[in-house]
RNA sequence: AGUCCGGUGGUGUAAUGGUAGCACAAGGCCCUUUGGAGGCUUUAGUCAAGGUUCAAAUCCUUGCCGGACUACCA
């Protein structure tokens, strides 16, 4: 037994001194590192195009990125939007973004970068890239385009204009820049090999004709670099070492090194590939998100079902729960569905220490302690939070009616029920133990509006004389006292592990969780909620962490949002 | 179909030729004035078949399964 008990002592020090937790990125790193490259300084940058908001998946990558160059004396991480299509991206999308990876806990300080910045540079790139025989003007359309590309299996055919001379490219190109010609009228292609198994490398275009406004630079070009010919090059001017994305890109790779191979840049960069996050009961791809806030099935990107940063920062996620639960699940190349209940565990780990017990009902019944004087009222000192004595206590009044959950009383309930029934005994948390004699009904609708229940005075709660032990304990709020409140419940958005697998012939759209909100809007709360901020966060205990809707409640109406439940066990029991 | 990348308990991961471990989930027990928290505990895994080796999750071969790729998106 002893031996057992050192052996877990020894095995959590062991765990405890463990730097961070590593993976197979960071184990390249610090062998890179062992060699000497760049002087022992790491560069790393999240890359996110400003077309939406940024989600769960996203913090995954934030977290990996900032995450090395915190863990890295002298190392840094970027903020780089990749701002190269201007039709799709706007400059609400780059304020929420940065708002949450500050959010989230990261510094970019000044390392704030856009790759629309690089414009210029970049256009000189591909005039090198034009003057070395290595890129060329196609005339052919889009379809043409896609129809001299081939397939995976079919080589493609050389595009007619391959082999412009560079004068006439240059020409060319030049007009491009000029607006001389329509949108998709022309392309600036590299000159790789139509024939190469990787689709990508078959002579893919880099530069692309967009009479669009550019959310940055206005109407200064028509002319956007693609991605594939901005990222590397973007990463190569600003120094990035390590260049990380996810396994989507990984076919990209081949040509993110033609790039840089071809043209003489201040640094190399290598990219290397992880498995993005995928959730159970979850839909993670800007495209689907946008979907779901265009139809209106949720409020918006910040409804606190979705996914994104701000809605679960609306839903009541702490930052740290999220940053804990980025290290947990690890960084691999293989496909995975995390179990939301992991992302859970890490939220009510986090909540469980920080935040003040409340208590408060939802589904009010009354109860009437028969035997307790009509005008007396009692104060009853409750822990405020029992992981954390500092948190102090607070005084909770305690008078003849009481309103408690209707979930806590059965007329006839089953043996493993340890609440309030007829004849049986309970606990009123910080108060007295109380026992029912009489429900009284709705003569009408059968419905139970009162408990008529008798209280022992000699039981006070904290009073230290002996008393017996009752099985239940439960939770209660003074009529007079309590303040009203909606509170709101939400669950998971999807009923299906997972939505957005469409092999089986549905759209994620038809596994939408239509209980993913439910509106309560007669419950009541204790005293001392009254003035609560947006944003604070609570436990109601017995129930569950909330949070006080940061859009909604007002101080004459409080909304609150539940953010998760409590671990249930007599849920559990009733499945 | 071709190319590339991957396959470790139900789930997420570790073991870098040398004892298959951790976490989540699920079950049980203890404790408890939150059916919370905490403590203890059980179940359960190397995709398959060959080969190399004293020794294979790890290296090799073949097969099977999964994913990515066929935007002037990122």
């Amino acid at each position: 037994m002893s031996n057992r008990q050192a052996n877990t002592e020894a095995s959590k020090r062991e765990a405890d001194s463990k730097p961070e937790s590593s993976d197979f990125i960071r184990e390249i790193i610090s062998k890179d590192l062992q060699q000497g490259m760049d002087e022992g300084k790491i560069v790393t940058r999240f890359p996110p195009e400003p077309n939406g908001y940024l989600h769960i998946g996203h913090a995954k990558s934030i977290c990996l990125n900032f995450g090395i160059s915190e863990e890295n004396t002298g190392a840094v991480c970027h903020l780089r939007f990749d701002d190269t299509n201007p039709a799709k991206e706007e400059t609400e999308y780059v304020d929420s973004i940065k708002e949450d990876v500050k959010w989230l806990g990261f510094e970019f300080g000044e390392k704030e970068f856009y790759a629309s910045d690089y414009f210029d540079r970049l256009h000189e790139y591909a005039v090198q890239l034009i003057r070395d025989g290595k890129a060329f003007v196609c005339d052919l359309t889009k379809a043409e385009i896609a129809e001299y590309r081939g397939t995976p299996t079919v080589p493609g055919k050389n595009s007619p204009n391959r082999e412009r001379s560079v004068e006439e490219n240059l020409t060319l190109f030049d007009k491009m820049k000029n607006g001389e010609f329509a949108d998709g009228e022309k392309t600036l292609r590299a000159k790789i090999d139509m024939s190469s198994p990787n689709m990508h490398m078959r002579d893919p275009a880099i530069y692309r004709i967009r009479k669009t406004l550019h959310h940055r630079t206005g109407d200064k070009w028509v002319i956007y670099p693609m991605y594939d010919f901005t990222h590397c090059l973007s990463d190569a001017i600003e120094g990035i070492t390590h260049s990380l994305c996810t396994l989507e890109f990984e076919v990209h790779r081949p040509l993110y090194d033609w790039v840089l191979d071809h043209l003489s840049t201040p640094s190399r960069p290598r990219q290397i590939e992880f498995a993005r996050l995928n959730l159970s009961y979850t839909a993670l791809s800007k495209r689907k998100l946008l979907q779901l806030v265009e139809n209106g099935d949720v409020s918006g990107w910040n409804d606190p079902r979705m996914p994104t940063l701000s809605g679960l920062r609306r839903r009541g996620y702490t930052p740290e729960s999220i940053r804990k639960f980025c290290t947990q699940i690890g960084v691999t190349k293989f496909n995975s569905v995390t179990d939301l209940a992991r992302l859970e565990h890490s939220l009510r780990e986090d909540l469980n220490k920080s935040a003040h017990r409340v208590m408060a009902v939802l589904k009010p019944v009354k109860l009437i302690l028969t035997n307790y004087p009509e005008d007396q009222v009692e104060e009853m000192e409750a822990v405020n939070n029992p992981e954390d004595p500092d948190a102090g206590t607070r005084l909770l009044p305690f008078s003849r009616e009481l309103f408690i959950e209707r979930d806590d009383f059965m007329e006839d309930p089953p043996k493993k029920f340890f609440r309030l029934a007829p004849g049986r005994e309970v606990r009123l948390r910080y108060g007295y133990i109380i026992q029912c004699n009489a429900v009284v009904k709705n003569p009408d609708t059968g419905e139970i509006e009162e408990l008529h229940c008798t209280y022992d005075p000699e039981t006070k709660s904290g009073s230290g004389k002996p008393t017996r032990k009752v099985k239940g304990t439960i939770h209660w709020v003074s009529v007079q006292h309590s303040i009203p409140a909606e509170v709101r419940l939400y669950d998971r958005l999807f009923t299906k592990e997972n939505p957005t697998d469409e092999k089986d012939g549905t759209v994620f759209t038809e596994h939408l969780n239509s209980d993913s909100l439910a509106i309560l809007s007669k419950c009541r709360i204790e005293p001392s909620m009254k003035g609560a901020l947006p944003g604070a966060r609570f436990q109601f205990e017995r129930i569950g962490y909330f949070c006080v809707d940061s859009i909604d409640s007002t101080p004459d109406q409080l909304v609150i949002n539940r953010t998760v439940t409590l671990r249930d066990a007599w849920a559990k029991r009733k499945r």
